[in-house]
DNA sequence: GCCAACGTTGGC
DNA sequence: GCCAACGTTGGC
């Protein structure tokens, strides 16, 4: 049997790489790299190829969640942490023993209305993300069908009224 | 700019 | 293996 489609919710400031930069991509689709956290580097290595990701700008007024996109590649080590003119260098991490992992994923198409932190906070039905959970910081996290389908609905009756 | 939360590092 | 120090995230 196939897996079920997994869903999953990441993390940018926009003003280092925003929903619209991945969207002017010529391929739509960027390197995921990085992610030099233990626990978002393990759920990375979980993505699957199609798997449906919620597009999500932090460190802006007000945070939301901007698009969706998808997984096209599954992890494979991210090359940034051995590259001297990256921004986030690990020496730790060598092409023989990587450390760090990276996706690809490519935009799908931007919320009809962006669904913002706090709307996800007044959502009951979204209480148990982890995004609206006390000292949860992780940049990439898993997240239910049933929370992903709640916030396309919130985005779409919002471009509604 | 502040600061709570919490992951990571390193001394012991 | 403990834990203090330190760095980072990210909302406010």
């Amino acid at each position: 049997m196939k897996d079920a489609m997994k869903h999953w919710l990441v993390k940018s400031e926009p003003d280092v790489y925003s929903f619209d930069d991945l969207m002017k991509d010529s391929k739509r689709t960027t390197k995921w790299h990085g992610v030099r956290n233990f626990q978002a580097r393990n759920l990375l290595r979980e993505m699957k190829k199609g798997d449906a990701v919620l597009f999500y700008h932090s460190s802006c007024e007000p945070p939301h969640a901007a698009g969706i996109a998808r997984v096209v590649r599954e992890a494979y080590p991210d090359d940034s942490a051995w590259d001297p003119k990256s921004d986030y260098p690990d020496a730790a991490s060598t092409p023989e023993n990587p450390r760090w992992y990276m996706v690809d994923v490519q935009g799908e198409k931007a919320l009809p209305a962006p669904v913002t932190l706090a709307e996800i906070r007044d959502n009951p039905k979204l209480a148990a993300m982890k995004l609206v959970q006390k000292g949860q910081r992780l940049s990439v996290q898993p997240v239910t069908a049933a929370e992903y389908a709640e916030v396309l609905r919130m985005a779409e009756k919002k471009a509604k009224s």
